[in-house]
DNA sequence: CGCATTTGACCAGCGC
DNA sequence: GCGCTGGTCAAATGCG
């Protein structure tokens, strides 16, 4: 006891001279915490720019590539283009936050916009950007909804029959009758075509840039975990939904995500990879249910560069899978070694434990937290890959 | 109080 | 025609 009061009444002299060398350690750690923080945004900045620059290159070698192992299918389009049943040579585009009428008419237009450096352009660019697709014809991009619808209603008869909802219909009687038959038919292939993204991390939700407003619960059949349905928010009549569930009891810890639709309004940019993705995705589906597999290869080849990537439909709902889950950066060229295979089952029964099927794609973004370093680490190694 | 979420009801499609 | 299932609606509830 004695010696307690002893040490306590010595303490505070000690006390006063810890407590400044508490203060200054602090102000020293404030001041690095300061400067990591700085230096953080520095490399975010970076990681940015780099990632930029290498979707520019990315782009430019695939176009490189395409256009020397494309000549063939594209002499099929100059014989083929206006037969309905026969395929086309299409050319699989990413439509980030234009409007079919806004749609650049020439791809040179759209990669010279890739690689252009100019501030004004670039500001343009991110302003209109949203989750979108859209497939050209290589030789008349005009005629591309045309195209489309047909391809669709002669592919695959039953996405054209139905609207998928009872919202579909209520919409389509609310909004202008005079619409377009086209357009329609547009929306519709749109809103079937579904984009799955299978995503380990803790919080169900994706954070993929965009406000999403749950609407409804349900617990399906085939797994007892429920799935919720969320609708876009981020515009009034954005007719983008997602289905959120865990993927197994054994797996909670992975969600799935589906997507369905195209945004009608800019997204912001932490959107614009999952849009990315999620649209070459669906460009893929899409144009792969009947165009060759080898030119859709090369084209996906272009947005999942380093990731295995392995595609399927089934004929009820044309679905495409990005299974994040499972990544894989130790391949180490973008072109080649995208191992790639196209599986539609359209006479074949689906997989018995999922109709769905699995694409890597390690672009996107969870909420599971990912510190600058890793970040940088994994962009170190794509880079090294690609070199 | 306004907005988001929850949850039971309802509806349409599909298979038998 | 009937039942099952997935998807959506909308009133109730919760929350900031």
């Amino acid at each position: 006891m004695i010696k307690e009061e002893t040490v306590s009444c010595i303490q505070p002299l000690d006390g006063v001279m810890e407590e400044s060398d508490k203060e200054e350690e602090l102000d020293a750690t404030k001041a690095k915490v300061e400067k990591v923080r700085e230096e953080n945004e520095k490399l975010k900045l970076l990681l940015s720019t780099i990632l930029n620059n290498y979707n520019s290159l990315q782009m430019q070698v695939s176009e490189v590539i395409r256009q020397q192992q494309g000549a063939s299918t594209e002499l099929d389009v100059d014989h083929d283009h206006d037969k309905d049943n026969d395929d086309l040579g299409v050319d699989i585009s990413l439509r980030l936050g234009r409007s079919p009428e806004q749609t650049v008419s020439k791809r040179e237009e759209k990669f010279d916009k890739v690689s252009d450096d100019n501030e004004e352009g670039t500001r343009k660019k991110r302003s209109a950007l949203a989750l979108g697709f859209q497939i050209q014809n290589c030789e008349d991009s005009t005629s591309k909804l045309d195209y489309l619808c047909r391809q669709v209603k002669n592919v695959n008869n039953a996405e054209n029959k139905c609207v998928s909802s009872r919202k579909d219909v209520k919409t389509a009687r609310n909004e202008n009758h005079h619409q377009d038959v086209l357009e329609e038919h547009d929306q519709a292939i749109l809103k079937k075509t579904r984009v799955c993204v299978k995503a380990a991390c803790e919080d169900p939700s994706i954070n993929d840039g965009c406000q999403w407003r749950k609407y409804g619960q349900k617990t399906a059949k085939t797994n007892p975990l429920p799935r919720a349905y969320y609708r876009c928010s981020m515009s009034s009549n954005c007719p983008v939904r997602k289905q959120v569930q865990r993927c197994g009891e054994e797996d909670t810890s992975a969600f799935m995500t589906t997507y369905e639709g195209t945004h009608d309004h800019p997204l912001p940019m932490e959107a614009t990879h999952m849009a990315a993705g999620t649209s070459a995705a669906a460009s893929l589906l899409q144009s792969g249910v009947s165009s060759s597999s080898s030119s859709t290869s090369a084209s996906l080849s272009y947005f999942f560069p380093f990731h295995h990537i392995s595609i399927s439909t089934t004929n009820s709902h044309p679905t495409v899978t990005l299974d994040l889950t499972r990544p894989n950066y130790t391949n180490q060229s973008p072109i080649s070694s995208s191992s790639f295979s196209l599986n539609f089952s359209s006479s074949d029964p689906p997989p018995p434990s999922s109709q769905d099927h699995t694409l890597n794609f390690s672009g996107l973004r969870t909420q599971a937290p990912l510190s600058t370093d890793s970040l940088m680490a994994r962009c170190r190694t794509r880079l090294s890959g690609h070199q």
